[in-house]
DNA sequence: AATGAATGAGCCTTCATTCAT
DNA sequence: GATGAATGAAGGCTCATTCAT
């Protein structure tokens, strides 16, 4: 009937569209199935299991996200402000960009309330090594500052990014969806930036403040 | 058989652990009836609905975690300074205190991935207030800067707080649970005190650090 | 609330209406209860059961319809061919009267369709009083038939006054409302009066014709 | 584990004698799938509907009622007394052959208390052709008849058959249920044919008495 | 006498899964 | 390899009924 080849890819963008739109218990195989051009057995006879399949789903959206925007290979003595810069426009992107599936951010944030085994696997692929970029070029800002406080520091970088993407809702109702709509990826990453930079006392675009950020506890 | 004068405040409770244990379709009104020590019937008795259940549960976690930390009222001539920090800090309590029931967080976290019409009473009621303090204090310390500035810090310290709380689970999977434990409620109040006071010019403690958070865009 | 002596003659009003529109279980004691005004618990505290409830509400149906249009004392000496033409007409009054509540019909032919202990008493105390009149007026008309034979003429005539009645919904379909609605009890007694008397081999109404059924209308 | 291929057809039989047992509503579609030896979700597979089950069912009891006693091709020149004797001699077997399930008999009166949707189909379908056979028969025989009055004339005789049939239940409380069987459709036919005739005015069987009904039996 | 809060049985339906093809 | 007809478990909800007041 359809090109059987590549059920498996169908499968899997199916579910991630129903799965985002009815959460795991929500989403039946049937629908996805129907969606997928397959037949009602598809989801079992090729990911053996519903939940399965959803876990597959889960790290497909994750690793398309990250390979859209990777973090690039920095020539050797580039100035780690810059390398900070890149990476907070580029995690944006990720969180913000527009031409991304909607499911994705749905998918993520189910795996957030309720982790599955995805998650793990979601840690290991995607969140481990764009953790390990940021850590480098904090500890290359900042080598002195203790493991902890610079911990902290990634966090609230990385947090102030991913607020918009999972409390979305939450924005869009509290400022109306078209302010909602002004926080892009770029001016949420300009502003991340010069937040952040602020914060840690580095002089924002080529000002040369280098203080840290003041000494919690 | 058992109480029954206040079956209904059971069942909420019962309906938020499973809930947040098993998703909104994941759930059933069985266990959560049992769970209550009810009648299979109690929530169709008491809520009419399964999902009208579910929207109260959500709308009780969200009233029990807020008053239970609320907001002082700050005697006039309360610098701006001394009332963001408190603001963190209470803000800070009720992502990470301890003695919260820990379905909040899930229950929280799926009305965001999926928001239901809990979202927008939880807004209207817990949200907005909330927003409208720190927008306050934010502009009795900056009355120049432009509105859509003043919104992006706000985000930037409520995300910082929000991020330990909605992303626990990558969280304990990256630092370990161990470390994980150590950002509670006070150090994440202290380090976002002091990174969003850095971030804003204004001097840590008592220091004299001047200027706002650079000129994005 | 409201008047309560008269609880039960309310039931039975409300409970005629919703078995005739809903059927024995479709019918809901709730909206019984409702309509009539009375406690949820009416139905079983004043007839015990819902069941119990059903038949004394089809007796009473059917009392109330034979009560309106009764069977007149003829005066000694009143000619058979008169009574027969009397008692079809009120035979037919009491299938078609107009204001009759509608669900008469329905609770009867329910009864037919599944008779209940309502069904032996509704032929004990309505059915059978009936037929021992028309028995007569037909033992007067022709003393030499059969019984079996009168029997068969006397189910030939009302059979064709309960034709409209009972299968209101067929003719209404055949036929179309408009024409439906024609076949009122006026002209079904006249046609029926005719019909039979012409069958019977008695002369319509004085005239020596003995060709089809009279002038009606 | 039954045999398999005509678990529909089993679900049919099973729904007739269910459904006119109780009644739609008090019907119960896991009694109905125990019976036919099906699932419980057979039902559901199979007919989509407890709903559109009833009404094929209906349907298929009508249908089969039917094709059992057609109506003959009767050769050009068969005198329409002839055409009439026959008519009422099958629609008389339609009625009261003994070698029906007598569910159709409850259901067929369920309908006329709670037409469904499947009363119209039934219409279409079965009453109107027959309908027309018998209104061309007296047309024949009465073509200067109005057409009202042919209309009640026909009426009338099919009014005299359906009475044992809808009404089985009074005629068996009222003259016992030995008499009542001797009102089988032969019986029936041929009284009902007499009657008419004589009331139509035609001479009945060859005889030129205008007295009543014939002999039968 | 009359109420209505609370119950538990049970109904229709849907769903993930399997197995013969 | 892939299919889809058929299954059985279970879920949300409704309903008649009761019992303490």
């Amino acid at each position: 009937m359809t090109t059987k080849d590549d059920a498996d890819r169908r499968l899997l963008d199916a579910a991630g569209q129903v799965f985002a739109a009815k959460g795991y218990e929500g989403a039946t195989v049937r629908e996805i199935c129907e969606r997928a051009g397959v037949n009602v057995a598809g989801v079992n006879y090729y990911f053996r299991d519903k939940e399965r399949l959803y876990i597959e789903t889960v790290k497909a959206a994750c690793r398309h996200q990250t390979e859209q925007f990777p973090i690039p290979d920095w020539p050797p003595g580039t100035p780690p402000e810059q390398k900070l810069r890149d990476f907070v426009r580029i995690f944006s992107q990720r969180m913000l960009s527009e031409n991304q599936a909607p499911w994705h951010r749905q998918l993520f944030l189910r795996e957030m309330a309720q982790p599955t085994s995805a998650c793990a696997e979601l840690v290991r692929d995607t969140v481990r090594p764009t953790a390990a970029v940021l850590g480098a070029i904090l500890e290359e800002m900042f080598p002195e500052l203790p493991d902890h406080k610079r911990l902290a520091c990634a966090f609230s970088i990385v947090g102030q990014c991913l607020f918009y993407r999972a409390f979305q809702p939450i924005v869009t109702l509290l400022v109306g969806e078209e302010t909602a709509r002004t926080f892009n990826a770029q001016l949420v990453a300009e502003h991340v930036t010069a937040f952040s930079l602020a914060a840690l006392g580095a002089p924002p675009k080529s000002a040369k403040r280098k203080r840290v950020s003041g000494r919690p506890k």
